[in-house]
DNA sequence: CGTTCAGTTGACGCGGTTCAATCGAAGTGG
DNA sequence: CCACTTCGATTGAACCGCGTCAACTGAACG
């Protein structure tokens, strides 16, 4: 089950074996989360922070009249609330989507603690520093992707868009192949994402299908085209320099 | 000069009579650069992080066909270039709206060095570690806010909650008082940033104008009926605990 | 077997875009 | 000092992408 967490992490910077064994141990403390249950709630003060290692969550935030924004979809491999400020400066809240498991990790948190403290207690701490960062500044790069799909693009590409980039983060930990990968989202889900109405999204899903570029059953998402794709989405997939 | 980067960090968290010296020696490194000059373009390696003095900016990312999304908009006080990757994992260029000073910082940089190394060689650094992390948080809760207004605002709502928020903005450097405050942007950067058209934008200022929740003349703003904006955009300030 | 939930479809309307033209203010060069 | 240009703001008309409303389907479930 912490495969994923290895995968995802190991992709930013190469871990030691101490980090390894270190991950390896966060399958001793799991618990799980029904879905539509909240993660992380907007006013939350200091949460053990955790990382998922099965089903799907979502960060968003609701409007007074019931709109709903989805700021980010949470795959397995995906950290949980690593911001380590006593109340947020910004209210968001975290969503299970599907059943989630999810491991709490505060062994994890040398360099990350609050007030800027350095590790004080445990210098031999495998120091995950690094690699949360590098992970902040890989969740920032999707948001500003998920800011221009918003403001600048059409239905059409947006939904494009975001197919290739979850094709990238499930092959990143493993879980996407030539058969494609599983994304088991509502269009619901996708429309409060994307900024569309559901219906709009059903029928842009369908104008994929219709032009042969993707193949859908059930969850299942195979890219057909995946150049043809990226040239419709502009996609560039993160640059991950592991030589930082 | 230096005055708009100590309010705005104090803002964030109380600064000590060394780290106030060090702000105020900000004003011996200077550099101007003229309007629609890069700041800081988008594969550009480690480089000197600044702040604003004076002037605003923004960041954003072009699309092959011309179409620019616009992620935030800069103003004095502001930090510019603090990601300490060699190359950052996602592409945005910095780029002046109007003329604009600003201070090269890297003696603030105690902390937020590269490769998560903690402060080596100058433990005596005033640490505006913290200041820098709060500020990120800040700017990540515009980001999280700018996804809403893109996704599930009307034109009407999005243009109110950007001036809102601008106001607040410009409130906390000491730039907004009762005859409102000054926003040196044309009405296609705000269509850039608020993913509209020229055309509309201009006809929603008009609507505001109409309604008399706003009143402009030239870049000078005035919120004539604050709270009614606050309702209609469903505006929210960020919550800067600074008893953290 | 009724209920619920996700997906699908059609008709219609609105919010916002596009195209195009006008206008005033601010340069700029002869 | 006067054309001439440029740039930003403004306006009208036509168009269309996408939302809304409403109905229907099939699968899963108790």
């Amino acid at each position: 089950m912490t495969g994923v967490v290895f995968r995802r992490l190991s992709a930013l910077k190469p871990l030691s074996p101490a980090q390894t064994q270190c991950i390896e141990a966060l399958g001793e403390r799991i618990e799980t989360v029904a879905p539509g249950a909240t993660l992380r709630s907007e006013g939350d003060g200091p949460r053990r922070p955790s990382f998922i290692l099965s089903g799907w969550a979502c960060r968003q935030r609701l409007l007074p009249d019931g709109r709903r924004q989805i700021f980010s979809l949470l795959i397995p491999g995906d950290a949980v609330g690593f911001c380590a400020e006593p109340s947020p400066i910004t209210s968001a809240s975290t969503v299970a989507l599907t059943k989630v498991v999810v491991a709490t990790a505060e062994s994890l948190l040398g360099g990350m603690s609050a007030a800027g403290a350095y590790p004080t207690g445990g210098q031999d701490l495998p120091g995950f520093a690094d690699h949360m960062r590098l992970s902040a500044y890989l969740e920032d790069g999707l948001l500003l992707d998920h800011i221009v799909r918003l403001g600048r693009q059409t239905a059409f590409e947006r939904t494009a868009h975001l197919l290739l980039e979850l094709n990238w983060r499930t092959a990143l930990i493993g879980r996407a192949d030539e058969r494609g990968f599983n994304m088991p989202l509502t269009q619901e889900v996708l429309a409060d994402f994307l900024g569309l109405s559901i219906v709009h999204v059903n029928r842009t899903l369908q104008q994929l299908r219709r032009e042969r570029l993707i193949e859908m059953s059930g969850p299942q998402v195979v890219l057909l085209d995946a150049a043809q794709l990226t040239a419709i989405a502009d996609y560039q997939p993160p640059a991950l320099n592991k030589a930082s």
